[in-house]
DNA sequence: CGTATATTTGATATACATCAAAACGCGTGG
DNA sequence: CCACGCGTTTTGATGTATATCAAATATACG
């Protein structure tokens, strides 16, 4: 979203703001559905609960991002929606939010686009999953990261992964294993770097390098890398 | 959608209505995006052309769904919409629509609902393709097919499958071979039959059986089919 | 009827999961 | 500060589901 989409909203809906912690849900599975939020900063992530009672990471969503639209047809949240850091969410009444659409159709408009967006990024990450490989999978999921950094005008050249191996691995359907080796295969192709201290911050000397490497993954070819 | 949506959105909207014949396109990618479109009758599907130039089966959508939303964002769109058979759509232009939204803040929320349930069923593939076996994905595939006919009051007892096995295979992210014998293994076990004329058509003797087959084989548990 | 295309089936290869264990980091309490 | 325990990550050995390769059969279509 742009940064007159912010003020637009802002003025015209008059959002409810709520700071939330590591690991507080912005909503809950089963709770009713009554308003959207919109990421204001922070780091957020969609957890669905399965029958198997297996928890699984199913969406990322980052400052500008609109969460709880899966509730509208539903009229309740099929997923939590929790912070992975501090951060802050305005929140919209959607029978409000309708009132202000007919007021100030901009408003409508904009949130038609973000769902449109929404969907777009949804079906990326499924041709994605169905259709590279685990090394490139990883490196896509870095990529997208590398994005959303950049989009809101941060800094890309070393990123922090807020999650653990286990949660990028049901992220992207498979295993923590095969994401470990994946990373170690990144890092030894250099297409990314572990930094000095700790694993969980990666390096991105260059992300166009990452980018083309993907691309080659989904073209037939030889295998890339060992 | 309802009856009373159906009717609703022909008297608010006056759409455009247009009979397209097996291969016809609604819209084709690239295309400016100008319209949203709604399936009166018939089975369309969306096809999403790679780099590579393979093409890739990324949706099905039946009586009553939206085609097109993937425009609202981009400005144009990013895949083909393709009749598989006979069918017919209403076309309605966009900025038509949001003209009637704020007229008729019901149609506004109607659309809203729409674009809220398609990104419901595009998270729940998603979760199929991450998580289930090929048998169960094929499974999951045909119970997601007799859902569509019974809630548009189609006979489920044989349903007609308008993909080839490739095409099936690239919708769900395998191979032509693997779907292949998914489903002769299902046959073999009962939960479909091949009706005696060609093996497009499939029987589904037991739908509920096929339900719980999917979700027995997305439990830890021993392979169940040979 | 004959050719092209779709489907099935079999044999083999391989990417990834699974199982197992070691190394590493991190907080807690002595 | 160090020792201990616990969770995360890495790496290795092995198994298996599915892709790949190849060929036979069935079906559609001119």
């Amino acid at each position: 979203m742009t940064a007159a989409a912010t003020a637009l909203l802002e003025l015209a809906l008059r959002p409810q703001r709520r700071m939330l912690r590591q690991g507080e849900a912005v909503f809950r599975t089963g709770e009713p559905f009554t308003c959207l939020h919109i990421i204001h900063s922070g780091f957020f992530k969609l957890l669905h609960f399965g029958a198997s009672g297996r928890q699984q990471l199913i969406g990322l969503h980052f400052k500008g991002d609109w969460l709880g639209f899966d509730g509208i047809a539903r009229g309740d949240h099929g997923c939590d929606a929790v912070a992975m850091d501090t951060g802050e969410v305005w929140s919209v009444r959607y029978d409000h939010l309708l009132q202000v659409c007919v007021e100030r159709p901009q408003v409508m408009t904009l949130l038609h686009t973000e769902m449109s967006r929404e969907m777009a990024r949804e079906r990326e990450a499924v041709l994605s999953v169905c259709t590279l490989s685990t090394d490139a999978r990883v490196a896509h999921f870095l990529r997208r990261w590398v994005d959303a950094l950049e989009q809101r005008g941060l800094r890309t050249d070393s990123i922090t992964l807020k999650l653990t191996r286990a949660e990028i691995g049901d992220y992207l359907g498979m295993t923590v294993e095969s994401v470990s080796r994946a990373l170690s295969r990144l890092a030894r192709a250099r297409l990314i770097e572990f930094a000095h201290k700790g694993r969980r911050e990666v390096g991105i000397p260059d992300p166009a390098a990452l980018s083309a490497f993907v691309h080659a993954s989904s073209a037939p070819g030889p295998t890339l890398l060992q």
